[in-house]
DNA sequence: TTGAAAGCGATACCAA
DNA sequence: TTGGTATCGCTTTCAA
């Protein structure tokens, strides 16, 4: 194995040498950075970034902490898609990323734990923004760097966060679909307990009140056969034009449902969602969305946690991701 | 920052002491032990990882080789459950995994040299299984561990091998559609480049020679507009009784064209996939398919790998991973 | 069963 | 602009 020490050594330099001319440090002739340039060709010379890290107590990699929550949350294509474009800048930086497995929030919290003090890592991403968080809480208080993909919470000026403006969207969506004349529309939502459903119930619930629109918002029903039952208890096709649902999952199987109880989409009733992947595009039929771009909200978020870790004079800041609604085959015009 | 040292002092001993009881070693005494242990949770140490690997000169992390495919690739569902299942040995077994990003093939097999050269990682599990596949060659060529996830090639004894038998999963999925009565089938596939397509294939023709089934297979056809005129031009209705597909999301794109052209399943058509997940699950309707467990071959891989890695008397082998057929609301006996 | 000390391969400070 | 060298925190001989 070729060390630093060898290319010195063949290149009659210091250690010392090598390592500036790897670092890109100025204060360096030309003529010596070409020849230990060479000589690290040469010699197929590849630095062993675990003495790096050793020594500069850097571990040039980030942590990506998932909500405690089931599998398919994890296969969730906003997920998936945030952790690319997180992964892809990372990347480019020449920061590795390390993503937490824990099901529970008491192993999470200690998962965390763990990465910090063996200094696995010199920053985290959350993927999720909670009120009461534990883990939020210990990264202040040990003033440990890191972004939250989510909500501002708590409105501290030191944490950074990267978010949609979630009750503008759900807003919009919602006027949407009063424009194109519903007059009664069902709300179904995963849960309450993340910010982003709580907004987005928010943006809902101010448009029905402005625009005078019969509604229904239900929580915590969202295997197929519970939206079944749901559907039928609520004789949807009689009492409803319009079913928004806050998560594309969600949808799936709301659509599945549907489908099982032969409700055409979107003649006999229209869906909406959050949240644009493959999964709406190609479902049955493509749903109408409000993209919140997910490749944006983890290229900002990677992008700031890296500055923030690389830059002596980064500033502190917080962003806001506009959002677009992709009009699809499940909603149209209603006739009146 | 609390090190070894320190426990070292507090403990009234010396470091080695401290690094053999952390590494149970069984020439400590109990007392020691006990007094040791003691201290490191009363001064809360946490071994640094970066040191130890220094000196270890291994990484205890594996590297994850994804193909070199576009983002839809890293959506699909049996990604991303191999990688959680691969993630939850590893951590387990305090592993660190690492997912390689590039998409280009020369980009690829730059990373993984810079992932061996730099020793960042002790082996590799690849996700995929082609022929002449340079990655592999270069792992061979260098002795590095690894095992691939996917049918095996070459015949190489040192190469571990973890898969389905795919020619039996297909044959199966078919000969149980004939069971049902079809007699004329239509199979689409994304691609013939990897030898699960083939394979798949495969057993698909052995049963329509078998039973005489009419059918046609179609590659390269796999957005939803594609399909929705291969649909159109095969006047699918009246010419065929069953679709099969070899992967879930182009059956998902394949639903979508039926919902479009208003066929409904499984009454004027019936489909099945392969690969089991949330997306068969909730489809419209749910789907019959060939479950290859992905979560046992991921977990098969990585054990295999941790077992090389770790024990000097591990041995070499492939295994096969077991199919089972899944039935749902897609298919149905045929009315003869 | 324990301790002393020599590294592992980089970086970075202090001198020159 | 360069070199010498202590140092990062741990593991691992070798000796006691």
């Amino acid at each position: 194995m070729v060390t630093l020490k060898d290319v010195a050594k063949k290149a009659n330099v210091s250690p010392s040498t090598v390592s500036r001319v790897m670092s890109n440090s100025k204060d360096i002739s030309e003529n010596t950075r070409k020849k230990v340039t060479k000589i690290m060709d040469e010699l197929g010379y590849v630095p062993n970034i675990t003495a790096r890290k050793l020594v500069t107590n850097q571990s040039n990699t980030i942590g990506l902490v998932l909500k405690t929550i089931s599998i398919e949350m994890r296969q969730n294509p906003f997920f998936t898609e945030v952790l690319t474009s997180i992964s892809s800048v990372c990347e480019e930086k020449r920061f590795s990323t390390i993503m937490t497995t824990s099901y529970t929030s008491e192993d999470l919290l200690n998962e965390v734990k763990a990465l910090v003090l063996s200094k696995a890592v010199d920053g985290f991403i959350l993927l999720y923004s909670m009120e009461n968080d534990p883990i939020y809480k210990y990264l202040v208080d040990n003033e440990v760097p890191f972004v939250v993909i989510g909500k501002k919470i708590n409105n501290d000026p030191n944490v950074m966060f990267v978010d949609n403006d979630n009750i503008e969207a759900s807003y919009n969506l919602t006027k949407y679909m009063s424009g194109l004349g519903h007059r009664s529309l069902l709300f179904l939502s995963e849960n309450n307990t993340y910010e982003v459903n709580k907004d987005r119930l928010t943006g809902f619930l101010k448009v029905c009140k402005e625009d005078n629109i019969q509604h229904k918002y239900v929580n915590e029903v969202v295997s197929r056969d519970e939206i079944t039952n749901l559907l039928i208890n609520e004789d949807i096709r009689k009492n409803y034009t319009g079913i928004v649902t806050t998560d594309s999952m969600l949808n799936l199987n709301l659509l599945s449902a549907l489908y099982k109880l032969n409700v055409n989409i979107p003649d006999d009733i229209q869906t909406c969602t959050f949240t644009d992947s493959y999964l709406s595009e190609s479902a049955c039929p493509p749903q109408t969305v409000v993209n919140i771009y997910p490749e944006n909200l983890g290229k900002i978020a990677a992008k700031s946690l890296l500055e923030i870790l690389q830059k002596e004079d980064a500033v502190m800041h917080s962003s806001i991701i506009p959002t677009s609604i992709i009009e699809r085959d499940s909603t149209k015009q209603l006739k009146s």
